[in-house]
DNA sequence: AGGATCGTGGGTAACGTTGCCCAAATGTTT
DNA sequence: AAACATTTGGGCAACGTTACCCACGATCCT
């Protein structure tokens, strides 16, 4: 078995001699295509326990499938995604396919960097999460390969969407935050470089919704967004600048939980109490919204649901691409913990 | 260019039609080898740029390198990975590597399938982050591929390691709780089923550098550990189990910072505060520990460092792989925050 | 009984790239 | 001027797998 270090790698070819059979036959009892006895599938079988066999996946790019699915994440280090990615690969669990994360896509040059490198190893499908690019782009990249879009509200002509419905999502947190008598609420928002994709992005959706929330109580001369960014230090950077307004808000809303945690170094810096002094709230309810340290009051938009759905749609668009396209919009609910409280004053 | 969707892909042989050279001269001007005229790298390049081409990474696979690095992480729910995946692809990035994290891996069967499908993709060299298999097995799998473990205290004939020193950080904070006058100081550990890792695994090694420092202290006799797993709800079902003691503890280490998440939970829950009738201490220093609302005492282990230094491993392997093995260990640092005190009895 | 149909298995040619070899042209030495 | 080294470029055969075809024997229908 272990013996002197490097050897060749079992092949198909191997397979065949060993069951006496011919390359074709073992190909189609890999793939159960039509035309095998049960004897010979028997017989293959066998012979590939016996050698140990697995199929090179290069070769098999080559002339087809890889069996391998992509999955780009943007920022790895927000607790979020591992939940949508979870989904994902709970969804895949029982499936010949293995899923492959490509990390670190800041930004829309790198992000088309990373879908290009993606495409080149010719993976069978692809998730991309909360993209950045434009939507162009995306439908150009639909085109070579089967992709599942997560978070952007765009109804593609060929690829796949699941997003959530994040006009809801602010509502209900203005609506939260309104019947808990606030008023001064102010608003953490991650900006929008691209002009063609203001209209499709999760955090611009939700902004506008915080302001259609707002306008809809009678509080549209308290809209009050900073933009920043939904990272940690985003966060941080927002609630400071909220801080120092003349008149303090009494709520902030964060666009996304990571900033939510931001937000609350910010305000423990400044010696202010949460939710004595202001209420916080976030979107996403991650893990760490629901520690007990934090008990931050969240939108929930069911992470793993969402990687599942994608999953699933991925499939159904890997088995026919002709298909029409579909959009999965979830509905968010609202997570009421500790962080929100009516004002004090 | 975006003309009627579907087009094959532009391969070698097109650009070599288009710049009138073979498709030796191609393929060797885009490995900048041997026997090529500047005249006809440039022609070559044109080419290559005016017809958009990319390499297929399968054609390239079933010849030799990929230019993809595989990671694998064990819990990506985990906050301490992410650093050290930055760390890798920050060492990366002037690079021709692609990274792909191959994700979900509880288990040795589990790590084994996704080990075996790192390397059936013909992927140049693989990171594995603490894993679980038996060192034969990652001996025989840095047999056919480039391999660097991170986290596991074993001397490797063919693979390099990079590790934290366990006992020196578990040291760190016995003898700071000790210092604010702490003596029943209990340890949340993480288990090993195998036998033949049980002296390499990072857990364990914490596990038993807290006895030995306890010894040192003379509190051999206050010893005590309680053996669940690194995370949250490990460290949830570890607490629950240490505040049910008929003496309780006044401190708690976990060997991780999520498993420390965990026990600040239960005890939020038992209604006690930290620190004042207990301590807690993490290991991992993760952003979160540096949070404002948890400012958890923790072991840093410098993640990123750890990342760039397996990155750096690599390649270098991946260059000479008859290179002999190196074993990187780097000294943990203690952060003294908000949950660590002096006992109140 | 003869022809059509079906089930079973194999032969072959790609897929796109690169390593090895060789040929021609050019430059350098004796 | 002849022999030799060097540069520059190309031909060819893999790498491991699968889609498409075809051949053979057995079974079925009229």
């Amino acid at each position: 078995m272990t013996r002197s270090a490097q050897r060749r790698r079992v092949t198909i070819v191997d397979v065949a001699r060993h069951a006496q059979v011919s390359t074709t036959a073992v190909s189609k009892v890999l793939r159960n295509a039509y035309g095998t006895s049960p004897a010979m599938r028997e017989r293959v079988h066998q012979a590939i326990a016996e050698l140990g066999y697995r199929p090179s996946a290069a070769a098999r790019a080559l002339r087809g499938q890889t069996y391998t699915l992509g999955v780009m994440v943007p920022d790895i280090a927000n607790p979020f995604f591992p939940e949508v990615l979870a989904g994902v690969t709970e969804q895949l669990r029982d499936t010949d396919y293995q899923v492959l994360l490509a990390p670190g896509c800041a930004g829309e040059q790198a992000e088309a960097k990373t879908i290009e490198s993606m495409i080149d190893r010719s993976m069978d499908g692809i998730i991309l999460i909360a993209p950045v690019s434009p939507r162009a782009h995306l439908e150009h990249v639909a085109g070579i390969v089967p992709t599942v879009v997560v978070g952007r509200h765009a109804r593609g002509t060929i690829f796949d969407t699941v997003a959530d419905d994040d006009t809801a999502g602010a509502a209900l947190v203005v609506d939260h935050l309104v019947g808990l008598g606030h008023r001064r609420i102010a608003h953490i928002a991650h900006p929008e470089t691209e002009p063609s994709c203001i209209e499709e992005m999760p955090n611009m959706i939700r902004a506008e919704g915080y302001r259609q929330a707002m306008r809809r109580h009678g509080l549209a001369g308290e809209i009050d967004i900073v933009s920043t960014r939904y990272t940690r230090e985003g966060g941080y950077r927002g609630a400071r600048q909220l801080l120092a307004r003349p008149v303090r808000p009494t709520a902030v809303f964060a666009g996304a939980d990571i900033a939510a945690m931001g937000a609350l170094d910010a305000i423990a810096e400044a010696g202010l109490s949460v939710p004595g002094d202001i209420s916080v709230a976030g979107y996403d309810n991650t893990p760490f919204a629901a520690f007990s340290q934090v008990s931050l009051t969240s939108v929930d938009q069911a992470g793993a649901q969402i990687g599942a759905d994608a999953a699933r749609l991925l499939l159904a668009r890997i088995g026919d691409r002709a298909r029409r396209s579909s959009q999965v919009k979830l509905s968010p609910t609202l997570v009421t913990r500790a962080t929100t409280a009516a004002p004090s004053s």
